[in-house]
DNA sequence: CTCCCGGTGA
DNA sequence: TCACCTGGAG
C-alpha cells in the first residue's frame, strides 16, 4: 500500500477501469437484474429498497401466481391486497402504496405504457421519477438503467463505502458526488454502467460490509482502510 | 435524525 | 438472539 508522509491522493489510486477489471475478474460478468419485462424490474427495484434481495423473489413470485405483475392488473388490485402479496418485502404497506403511486405516475405521464415512458430522455424522465413518492435517487436510477436501458450509473451504500474506504474520498461522498464521479471517470456505456455496479454489489456483498472481511477480496492489493 | 418492516443467516 | 439487507419520507 503506497504511503508516506503524505495524505493517499487520487493520482496514486488506480482508474475506476482497473478496479472494474479486478472485480469483473473474480466475479465474472453478473446477470444482474433478472426480469421477464421492464415492468417486473421496476417493481423489483421499489420492493428491494432495504431489503434482501432474497425477500423480493418470493414477493415476485406472489405477484405473478396472481397475476398481477402487469401495469393492468397492478392498477386494478386493491391497494391491502396487494400489501399482502408482497409482505415478505418487509414496508409492504408503504410498498403497496409506492407501487400504487408509480401506476399513477405512468397513468399520468406516458397514458400508462411502459414503452413509451422508455422513450422519453433521461433527464427528464429522471427529473419525473424522482417527484413519485417512494421513488428516491437510488430507485429512480435502477429503473433508468435496468428497466429503460438508460446509461446513468447506480449509486448504492455499497459504491460509496467503497469510495471512501479505497480512499477515493476522505468522507463518504454524497450520491451525487459518487455519481458523478463515476460519469465523469467511464465512458457512458451501457452494459458497462450495468455489470459494474453488480460488481460492486458484489463485492460488498462478500467482502466491503459494514464489517469489512478484506482477506481475499479482488480489492485487497490496492490502498484501502479495514475499517 | 428516526421511523417504516419482514426474512435470512451468523 | 442479532446485524444486515441491491432506501426513502418526515
Amino acid at each position: 500500500m503506497k504511503q508516506g508522509r503524505h495524505r493517499i491522493s487520487l493520482s496514486d489510486l488506480p482508474g475506476l477501469m482497473e478496479v472494474y477489471s479486478s472485480l469483473r475478474e473474480r466475479f465474472g460478468h453478473r446477470d444482474w437484474w433478472p426480469g421477464d419485462t421492464p415492468f417486473e424490474i421496476i417493481v423489483g427495484a421499489i420492493l428491494t429498497q432495504n431489503t434482501a434481495w432474497k425477500n423480493v423473489e418470493k414477493a415476485i413470485a406472489n405477484l405473478k401466481r396472481e397475476k398481477v405483475l402487469s401495469v393492468a392488473a397492478m392498477r386494478r388490485i386493491p391497494q391491502d391486497h396487494l400489501a399482502e402479496l408482497i409482505r415478505s418485502s418487509g414496508y409492504f404497506n408503504q410498498k403497496a402504496i409506492k407501487l400504487k403511486a408509480f401506476i399513477s405516475f405512468l397513468d399520468e405521464h406516458y397514458s400508462g405504457s411502459i414503452a413509451k415512458m422508455a422513450k422519453a430522455p433521461l433527464e427528464t424522465l429522471r427529473h419525473h421519477l424522482l417527484e413519485v413518492k417512494g421513488i428516491g435517487p437510488e430507485t429512480a436510477d435502477s429503473i433508468l438503467l435496468y428497466a429503460l436501458n438508460k446509461p446513468i450509473f447506480v449509486i448504492d451504500a455499497y459504491t460509496k463505502r467503497l469510495l471512501q474506504r479505497h480512499h477515493y474520498f476522505d468522507k463518504e461522498p454524497t450520491y451525487h458526488e459518487a455519481q458523478e464521479f463515476f460519469e465523469r471517470n467511464l465512458p457512458a456505456n451501457l452494459d458497462l454502467f450495468n455489470d459494474y455496479h453488480a460488481q460492486i454489489v458484489a463485492v460488498g456483498h462478500h467482502y466491503c460490509k459494514p464489517k469489512p472481511r478484506c482477506e481475499g477480496c479482488p480489492l485487497e492489493h490496492l490502498p484501502h482502510r479495514s475499517e
